[in-house]
DNA sequence: TGTACATCAGTGAACGCGCGTTCACTGATGTAC
DNA sequence: TGTACATCAGTGAACGCGCGTTCACTGATGTAC
């Protein structure tokens, strides 16, 4: 029971480095991501990118798989991040807009988060679950807002939905009804179609473009 | 310039043997993917499930990509013809539910279609576009039924929208209204969104039980 | 300011693995006379 | 019915590639006296 001393100390210049290093991996391996996809993210490579021998990054990362879960928890925080500042009136389709829009310029990053599962990586952690979370609850706050259109409730709900519904979110502390939460859930599902349809290329190799179809769209979703 | 001679003979022992391999080398190929993914499909495990060596399936196959080739377009056509027996009054809705369950039931297989391009494979060939316009044919003749609610049209087309909407209808020879071709193609969207996510698990991560989701979510999309 | 030591970043070789594909060859199967 | 030949399925070795990871080691950098 030695007891430990306290050390607040400002980082040393090596704890600097180290954190230097570790964003230009990062970096390295988010080109080889945009470039290759998720499988492309390879150790060898990103050494070979950045002058450096494969087993250096050994001392930055335990492993690929640790690297790759701090890619994923960036781009949950980003994302949410680019979320945020969706405000003000007709905040709905501001979320909207800026969702679309982060995906859009971050395709490979968007994919990493939602698209296939990686083999071999789990990607329901808590962590992980977590980081998800966060983009989530900045939609349940622009639902919350009164005056928006959506914040009357439709149709009654099945009471099964109701409460996992309502497990969900005040387990996230955010005090909306499940009505509304339901809105929300349904609302991430039509955008992520859409935008993930979009990013794949499938729209365009139907001859259509998609940004009109998406003020289509966003008319239905904020009726 | 010789004749060839015609040779409408009916299949010999060796073609039917090889048509019979073929099958069987797929069905393992779909056995693979389905435990680890597309990038597990791999011509020596199939092989080695074969009971065979993996340089023999080059008779059968000329590479890799041929076979992935045609496991998405036989995909494609599985899909089509689950969501051909949609029909009768509410046929909307019988077609969504159809999706719903080919998806669920192949789930290996809607990712091999929709999810995350494989590395080093285009899936833009006009063979795989006109493959997967097969299953979007059937949405649009499902559309085209008369008194259907989808069937009286909105607010009125962005012109370029409408044009875009009008050659790609005319492309596959249906005869519907651009502003139904469009509610289509957002009818799409959204089945897409929500099947994926529900496939990728994140509505069971959150703790809802899709089921009850789906049902909400059909209630927006017949109305 | 100067020396001795501990810390730690980075190297290069190695292990074991799996992959797609080519190639020369064997042996069985079907065909033609 | 029997023999000679062509066809073709399948084998095993090999090529070249890339991967994640471990390990003993070198050399530079920062620290303590």
């Amino acid at each position: 029971m030695a007891a430990i001393p306290a050390a607040p100390e400002p980082p040393t210049m090596r704890e600097r480095y180290r954190a230097q290093v570790r964003q230009e991996v990062k970096q390295a391996a988010l080109r080889q991501l945009a470039e290759s996809g998720p499988a492309g993210v390879s150790i060898s490579a990103i050494g070979k990118e950045l002058g450096v021998s494969g087993p250096a990054l050994y001392r930055y990362f335990a492993s690929r798989d640790e690297l790759l879960t701090e890619l994923v928890i960036d781009a949950y925080d980003d994302l949410a991040a680019a979320l945020r500042v969706a405000d003000g009136r007709a905040r709905l389709e501001a979320y909207a807009r800026a969702y679309r829009a982060w995906a859009l310029a971050e395709p490979h990053r968007y994919r990493l988060l939602f698209g296939s599962p990686l083999p071999g990586y789990d990607a329901h952690t808590q962590r992980l679950v977590d980081a998800a979370q966060a983009a989530m609850n900045v939609l349940l706050e622009a639902l919350r807002e009164p005056g928006d259109p959506a914040a009357t409730a439709g149709e009654p709900l099945a009471a099964q939905l109701a409460a996992q519904l309502t497990a969900w979110v005040t387990a996230r502390h955010v005090d909306i009804d499940p009505a509304i939460a339901l809105r929300g859930v349904l609302l991430w599902s039509r955008l992520h179609g859409f935008v993930s349809l979009e990013i794949a290329g499938n729209f365009a190799s139907m001859g259509l473009h998609p940004d009109a179809l998406f003020e289509a769209q966003l008319a239905e979703l904020v009726s």
